[in-house]
DNA sequence: AGAATAATCTGTACATCGTTCAGATTTGGA
DNA sequence: TCCAAATCTGAACGATGTACAGATTATTCT
């Protein structure tokens, strides 16, 4: 889980990597308590460092809890892509296992890391309303979810009427059924039920009007 | 906003109803600086009494805070409920109506009260496992969207395949969007086309298999 | 190589925080 | 009226975020 083991047991004076440092003990120690029972203290102290020397690389605190949630949308990516690479081929079959291994692995992710997804989903990673649609065309999560809808479409299991909807709402289910069954709002057997109902959805869509 | 209103100038030693003082002064304070940025502290100072007479209703201030979530609830369903009040009758134009402004009273008491939808959907307010299921079927929000699937269905206007998924992919979808949009993550203007999605979703599905 | 300069880190200090606890104040019932 | 319970204050403690002056190490220039 560590982003980067940038330990160099310290004998000298100078650390050597202390903000990749900082950003990894940050990370596991946010993992195991959450964001909001870390202190800057506690984190410099696990690096083997005095408090201030933090203040070199971020201008306070919460530059280095952002610094963190940050770094973990491309942690995400990585587990759907290992979950989609399990459900290889073109046929039909697998491009809708691989659209539901994308989602679960949204949700696994944050069911068994919920620390960590409140803190990317969280207030500290919020973006400008100028950032919102450049960052989210960049994120490799994004693409990884137009890809899944556009191969869904290209054999012809999701109706063209809800297309353009796809990612908007593949993406507020998921997430919306991650965060409810994360803070006990839902159960945990609701999320299969919103693939399934996801699934239909695109799937037998037909337009009437 | 204020929950209650319960100042009393307070020239007495005793205050009169604390509790309450306490839990008001506090949404107040979450309601303009966030939930990570309030202090026991400046909530007692608020209410014109020494930190320590808040330890009398409450163990800690974790506890004043998850009062002051869980009283959310209610306003949200009150918004809810006036938002569907605007279109009465039993045609399926209303039935349909009320629907979306169901979820878009959700989505703007999320994005106009972020700081109180944030607390209340956040860790703070976390449910255990098995209070889940039984707290929201008697949650008041729970009940108003079962009631406005099932008139959907009374009407024609939802396909009796996924009405089972209804409650649990519209509630997810609109807390995702919600959720999605005031973090940036999603431009604003998503959250009519997760609506849009639902409904055509809903209402167009044919069951083929 | 040696000296000047920049980069990095320490130590101390301060205001504020959550929380505890002993005791002061007020209330209500016998 | 007097006593007990309820309610609130005040002082105190350790921990926190952060600023700042100065110590230490690395780098660059001659």
């Amino acid at each position: 889980m560590s982003i980067l083991k940038a330990e160099k047991s310290r004998t000298n004076y100078h650390h050597g990597n202390l903000e990749m440092a900082l950003i990894a003990a940050a990370t596991e120690m946010i993992r195991e308590s959450g964001v909001e029972h870390i202190s800057l203290r506690a984190v410099a102290a696990q690096v083997g460092v005095s408090p201030s020397a933090a203040y070199h690389y971020f201008p306070d605190k919460d530059a280095l809890i952002s610094g963190v949630g940050l770094a973990l949308f491309d942690l995400l990516a990585d587990r759907q892509e290992v979950a989609m690479a399990a459900f290889p081929g073109n046929g039909e079959k697998a491009v809708r296992a691989r659209f539901r291994a994308l989602g679960r692995a949204y949700f696994e992710w944050g069911n068994t890391e919920s620390n960590l997804f409140r803190l990317m989903f969280g207030v500290f990673c919020a973006l400008d309303q100028e950032q919102t649609v450049a960052a989210r065309d960049e994120s490799r999560a994004w693409k990884l979810l137009q890809g899944s809808l556009d191969q869904l479409a290209n054999v012809g299991a999701i109706n063209s009427a809800v297309r353009p909807y796809g990612e908007i709402l593949a993406w507020s289910a998921v997430h919306g059924a991650t965060s409810l069954i994360i803070e006990g709002h839902l159960p945990e057997a609701a999320f299969e039920s919103v693939l399934d109902a996801l699934e239909i959805s695109l799937r037998m869509v037909k337009s009437n009007e």
